[in-house]
DNA sequence: ATTTAGCACTCCTTGCATGAGAGTGCTAAA
DNA sequence: TTTAGCACTCTCATGCAAGGAGTGCTAAAT
């Protein structure tokens, strides 16, 4: 039995119902609830006397807790998380908002720039900050490679990938080689890779690299050592995301201690601990939120994170999310992160 | 005359010093200088007296000002002016200080490493933001163009510039094309433009569009209409920059107010305003500072910026800077701007 | 003509006390 | 089980006084 039914059970209805109400409460205003005022909001016929009866139980619960005596209260993580697992109304999506969305995304533009489209609705869309991944590489599908000679023993090698995509690299060689060498050497890489995916491409290269040393002609076995030389040092494994709308967050006022947000924007700015975080929900199937410390990242502590990964052709290619203040509406953040999701994905899909 | 010379002139030593030395105090503590203090500090066997009507003289020409009737006094921007102009002691770099740029900046990165490394040691070695442009392309010589058929109507157009560089392009024709005709096309091209640098380049083809539709063979003018779809679109005019180490500018108590530092850094994110002051320095010989006000962009009041172009053959590739408050160590950021920009120059000259 | 000592004055900062406002917890009655 | 009543706690804004820092001005000293 999960914990958040253990919680359905041990409340009846009614606490229920005023936790509902005291949460969206604190999302449009940020302001602690008191019995009183709760009292007239919750639409029962209760006295603020009885509120109180049972704010006390929400916080033996760890549901709320109250700033300090007299404040009165607000939700703790548990409560939003209990909130959001259970007691959620989806705000329904206007038609303007999802024409906005899918006018950003159209396929004819570039992956780079479909990726930065959808952060920048993300961010715009809920005034907080957006972020979107770039799609992984490892399943694009290599359609084609071609060598073209430089001088100083170097020799540019063209990828192309996935209809749209273009990849250069430059390689040094042990020699010059001429124009047509160089033709026979990428028809030889083409029949052998074009059509696979990257991960695959590479992993045949470097199965023919194993015995190609003793059984082939000199011209070959050059091929597979461009092949090779190809994908070492390829960025084919390092993923990376866009954020836009970090400033949005300086407006909040629970993040606006500087050191917060400092450390909050040296975590986008290094990467390394958020991608840690989006990764974790690649494999999630839609929407993943995380609130507060659930994260395990110091400095997010304060924000919640909306993710939701985006597919082509069933194929989870990254991640998008918004990250703001705890106290967000997530009634309005979770549908605008799943259309732009769906979309992005769509935009992305009809590339190829 | 410039007013400098006047300050000069109706500032005797005495006065002179005196200001130094507040302003260096300043710069260090960050605290409002009073007359007692200074009397100390000046080595001038001068009491507080005397000092307080050297103030109020400096006062009435605006070199320096008290934040409130009791709090000692603090440098204006024109008192800064005055310092940085004709007062400063630049501090020699230490070696380990070259090593580490020198070390940072070897000439086998690619160009973009280089600039990203360049930001990061401007950003590291001075704790404040370090901007750099990336270097024009429109100087860029061009080397090679080579056509790749794709599919659909689709040509791959590779340009190879300046050696190490490579951009794609993909144009859309007006019918399918063969691997040889394009072969031919590229030769054409190549044979127009190849050692130019991209502007020249450009102009070329304009020109022979001009008077190639009626005289020339259907493929010649297929092939100078592809060459003038490289080139529209193109990104050769738009310059953009990395910054590294905005949140550092979180550090300083004279930014940290929140909208101060907002619209500081949405500065930073739109470029626009930015690269408007960077071009103001790209035509300036050396180091170029901003104090306050006088970049004349509202989001910088508060700071200031140290630039200095930088050069490949002695034409001017880019602009490097430190954004930092007003309050910074001017000797110190002046040599750091100063080598970066200089052994960036030279590493991206080894390129070539 | 400068420089200096002395003094009144201004302004910021800090600490303390105060009172109002908001909201709670507890108890006893409904 | 719910409610009214009440004492209690905590925050926040305000006012006030004292101490500190530093100035400007004046009058005397060099």
């Amino acid at each position: 039995m999960s914990p958040n039914q253990d919680l359905n059970n041990s409340l009846n209805d009614r606490a229920q119902h005023l936790l509902k109400v005291l949460v969206e409460s604190y999302i449009s205003d940020g302001q602690p609830m008191g019995s009183r005022n709760l009292a007239k909001m919750s639409d029962l016929e209760i006295s603020p006397a009885t509120i109180r009866n049972v704010m006390a139980d929400l916080e033996e619960l760890g549901l709320v807790e109250s700033p300090h005596t007299s404040a009165g209260r607000v939700p703790t993580t548990k409560g939003y998380r209990l909130f959001v697992d259970t007691m959620l109304t989806v705000e329904p999506l206007t038609t303007d908002l999802v024409k906005r969305v899918s006018k950003n995304l159209q396929s004819d533009l570039s992956t780079n720039s479909l990726v930065e489209s959808a952060s920048m609705l993300l961010s715009g869309l809920t005034s907080m900050a957006g972020v979107v991944t770039l799609p992984r590489h490892d399943r694009d599908e290599l359609r084609q490679i071609e060598f073209l000679p430089l001088s100083d023993q170097r020799v540019l090698a063209i990828l192309i990938v996935n209809q749209k995509e273009v990849q250069n690299r430059i390689i040094h060689t042990d020699r010059e080689y001429s124009h047509s060498e160089l033709q026979q050497a990428a028809n030889y890489l083409n029949e052998l890779c074009a059509g696979q995916d990257l991960v695959v491409a590479r992993q045949k290269i470097l199965q023919e690299l194993d015995h190609v040393r003793e059984n082939m002609n000199e011209l070959m076995r050059s091929a597979v050592e461009m092949g090779e030389k190809i994908f070492s040092g390829t960025d084919i494994d390092k993923p990376d995301y866009v954020v836009v709308g970090q400033t949005n967050l300086m407006e909040y006022e629970e993040l606006s201690d500087i050191y917060k947000l400092r450390s909050l924007f040296d975590a986008f700015n290094q990467k390394r601990e958020f991608l840690n975080l989006l990764d974790r929900c690649i494999c999630a199937e839609g929407i993943q939120i995380f609130i507060g410390q659930e994260s395990g990242h110091k400095a997010l502590d304060d924000c919640s994170v909306v993710t939701s990964p985006y597919t082509v052709d069933d194929e989870i290619m990254g991640v998008l999310a918004v990250v703001g203040p705890t106290r967000m509406s997530y009634e309005r953040v979770i549908p605008i992160v799943d259309l732009t999701a769906k979309l992005l994905g769509e935009a992305l899909n009809n590339h190829s």
